[in-house]
DNA sequence: CACAGACGGTAACAATTGTTACAGACTTAG
DNA sequence: CTAAGTCTGTAACAATTGTTACCGTCTGTG
């Protein structure tokens, strides 16, 4: 276990630092599905990312879901940063794409090494980066694309992520996870399916090229 | 000028703080429609807003343009922060809304605050909890709204910004700005006056509730 | 005044997306 | 095996948004 936290942040962090993780984190386990941060709820300690990937979500008022994107190994969700040090409320929902590993930080530790860290200063900063880079990537899929090319991307990503060409969902889920109907999705599915992109099969869907 | 700048961040930063951004700082004035940053430009100065309003936009790949966000009075960008800190390019565009000025940083005084001034490092955590905040708001707009409440929401933006209830922009701008056609604007902008909502005049709209 | 150009109104139509409804295939529990 | 529930396919229709086209009105310039 600590070899898994050495070997994934080793390059990112100094050796001290690295050392200080490995004593003050609370190792947690999370499986496919598992609520990680939800919306409205505060959050006090801050998840570094070992293995796994996760999905962060944002919801609308009454009914809506969009996934916004994806956190992998050696990351961290800014968006929890600015929760911990500003003590407000989540505004998304961080869930499990599939199993793997957090530490948990203490939020006092964070600030600590900000100044006594250059290379968590460092991933801090690019980690805000990245997020906000995805926050844009995410935005011009909703305004300047289609559904059809969104849903083609989506399902790239989903198999990037997931690390397979079958990507096991139904036409269900990911019509929530694009905020869409199912109709839509199957009716789009059937035309990737005709253009000979990808192959369905029940709760399943093969990506071919 | 100088009395402008204390004003403006009184209760934000520090007496010395505030010294020492009087005496690095390189005033610039812009007048409405001014260009300050563009896509795929480098910074090398951070701009802190002292007066005006600016707006800031993203871009698709061959037409499409999208309003985001406002930027106002004792605000910076922080999309700027994460290009001056990696040395990246900019992901927006910022446009002046109307006339006002804004106080250049050279990208090491950044540096060097973040370690000595703690009313910095709230500073420039407060402003991405805010630009992130903003950035899911507009999610929040083109996934979760239709264009007519878009629309209508925009207008009371524009008026908050320019405080006035005279927004004067023509059909077109709107369009652009909504990433929209003149026609479809112009159709829900009749909807709008039909509801009693606004009235339209050439070359301006007028907030009525 | 004449004219060009910007601005807005409107109609007609296309494309995309959403909604409702229903049916068949498959899976699982009992 | 039966029944219930899940998953997908499909049709028919509505709503929203985008596109094209054309026509007035207004404004500023020469």
């Amino acid at each position: 276990m600590e070899e898994l936290i050495r070997e994934t942040y080793r390059g990112i962090f100094e050796e001290e630092l690295i050392d200080e993780i490995i004593s003050v984190a609370k190792i947690v386990e999370f499986k496919e599905g598992d609520v990680l941060i939800d919306i409205g709820k505060y959050i006090k300690t801050m998840p570094l990312l070992i293995s796994g990937a996760i999905k962060i979500m944002r919801e609308d008022f009454d009914t809506g879901e969009l996934l916004l994107y994806f956190i992998e190994k050696g990351d961290t969700c800014s968006m929890t940063l600015t929760c911990c040090m500003g003590d407000k409320k989540s505004e998304i929902r961080a869930v499990a794409e599939n199993e793997g590993l957090v530490a948990m930080i203490p939020v006092g530790k964070m600030e600590e090494w900000m100044g006594k860290y250059k290379s968590w200063r460092a991933f801090v900063f690019e980690s805000y980066n990245n997020r906000f880079n995805e926050m844009l990537a995410a935005i011009d899929n909703i305004a300047f694309m289609h559904m059809d090319e969104r849903l083609y991307k989506y399902l790239l990503e989903k198999s990037k992520i997931n690390n397979s060409r079958i990507i096991t969902k139904t036409h269900q889920e990911i019509a929530y996870e694009l905020n869409s109907s199912r109709v839509v999705i199957s009716r789009l599915l059937k035309a990737l399916e005709n253009e000979g992109k990808i192959k369905m099969n029940r709760n399943n869907i093969a990506l071919l090229l």
